[in-house]
DNA sequence: CCCGAACCGTGAAATTTTTCACAATTCATG
DNA sequence: CATGAATTGTGAAAAATTTCACGGTTCGGG
């Protein structure tokens, strides 16, 4: 009934496992780690074993070829473990996060404030926030910061006109039913939420992360309990 | 070669869909929602299909009952829906989610003010922060509140003597590591990493979730690309 | 009191994901 | 330059997870 998924792409799990190797390779920039990074050492750093990511790889290779580029450097690859630096790049090519997205932040209590203000190391470059909303005029005023600030009710207009394509929500719960479907009205196709109230996905096509602490922990304490501690 | 897990409990999808339904189910108390509650429409504060949650309360009841505890009321059920309050109970019962547990919050930075302030309605009177660490003489003597403050130094006396066995990492990077190390050393089992460093279970039987803004944002970005965006 | 609609519970099938195992390749070294 | 140790890449097997499909139960009407 829903079989015309072409299956354009790569399985979520291992789409999933890339990205985060491509986030912590990024943070390693320069900082060397262990020089050929085998399999194995690449696997520690996600916490997985070796062959789940040669298999990974495997995948994504085979894909990146479908796809067409022939690989600029097709040179020695299948004996002493991987590169850092090319090992980024293949990934990052192949799933598309060399591109910026600007990203809208919707609420500025202490959350919202801590994202906006985070500081540069962790901030990136790829995800330079083009716009700040909160409901609280007062807040927006006196808020000190480069990035341009709004009042909620704007949020359509803005996030439209920038073309923004993925929202932050920082809001309390109330709030966040509404204001995930302003972001997908002004054209967001992508949202992260920091609320407790899981967003489902909107419109179909929306991509949603939900992240919330109570969630995470009880999440863990269900682990916990699972070995008996 | 690791084939001696027993199994002890629930498949971890399982197990995580459950603890997020709790999450969720926790927060609509009181506030009705769909009066009976069907799979479908439980299903839809999930984001999976009716079957899915059917299946997911199948196992946990078998498990349950394979447990002991014979079910208090086991009465009608297999009919018009679910009872939300019920439903939160069972799942509370079954992975151990009534439990509660003390947490130790390290770093006082943006970030962990905002964990440390939450407002009471999505605190979780499940997790309360029992003890909070800064590297910073200053800032603690700055920041108010009744949790009890301590420098990073007394993170391994204070957890332990404190017997705390959930740790949420909110400092810095560069220290991500050595605090991980700390309060694994103190006797945490578990921790919740707001860092981009990936934290690796240190020993094992140590439960890590990571947590990271750029992470979810690169994983986003992922399935945006795949989507063709 | 009987009918039809709505819904749960669950074994079994289908699908997806992980793991395995091994040929092929590279490099350092004596 | 031959040998051995280390490591990748990948088809195929194994395991895990999701989906399906249907029997059984309850409830509201007529």
């Amino acid at each position: 009934m829903k079989n015309f998924t072409v299956r354009a792409g790569l399985p979520d799990p291992v789409l999933e496992r890339l990205a985060r190797l491509y986030t912590i390779l990024s943070r390693l920039e320069g900082s060397g780690g262990p020089r050929p990074f085998s399999s194995k050492a690449v696997g520690e750093l996600l916490a997985v074993p070796g062959h789940t990511i040669r298999k990974d790889l495997s995948l994504l290779k085979t894909f990146l070829q479908a796809e067409q580029e022939a690989d600029p450097d097709r040179a020695a690859d299948s004996d002493q473990g991987y590169d850092a630096a090319r090992l980024r790049s293949l990934i990052g090519r192949g799933l598309g996060l060399e591109k910026v997205r600007p990203v809208a932040l919707v609420g500025l209590g202490r959350l919202g404030s801590a994202i906006l203000h985070k500081k540069r190391e962790w901030t990136d470059l790829r995800y330079p926030i083009a716009a700040a909303f909160d409901a609280s005029i007062n807040r927006i005023e006196l808020t000190r910061t480069e990035v341009p600030l709004f009042h909620s009710r704007e949020i359509v207009r803005v996030t439209r006109e920038k073309g923004i394509l993925v929202g932050i929500l920082a809001v309390p719960a109330e709030a966040a039913r509404e204001v995930a479907e302003r972001l997908v009205e002004g054209g967001a196709r992508a949202l992260v939420n920091f609320t407790p109230v899981l967003i489902a996905p909107a419109g179909k096509g929306v991509v949603v992360r939900n992240v919330s602490l109570t969630g995470e922990l009880d999440i863990i304490s269900g682990y916990l309990d699972r070995e008996g501690v």
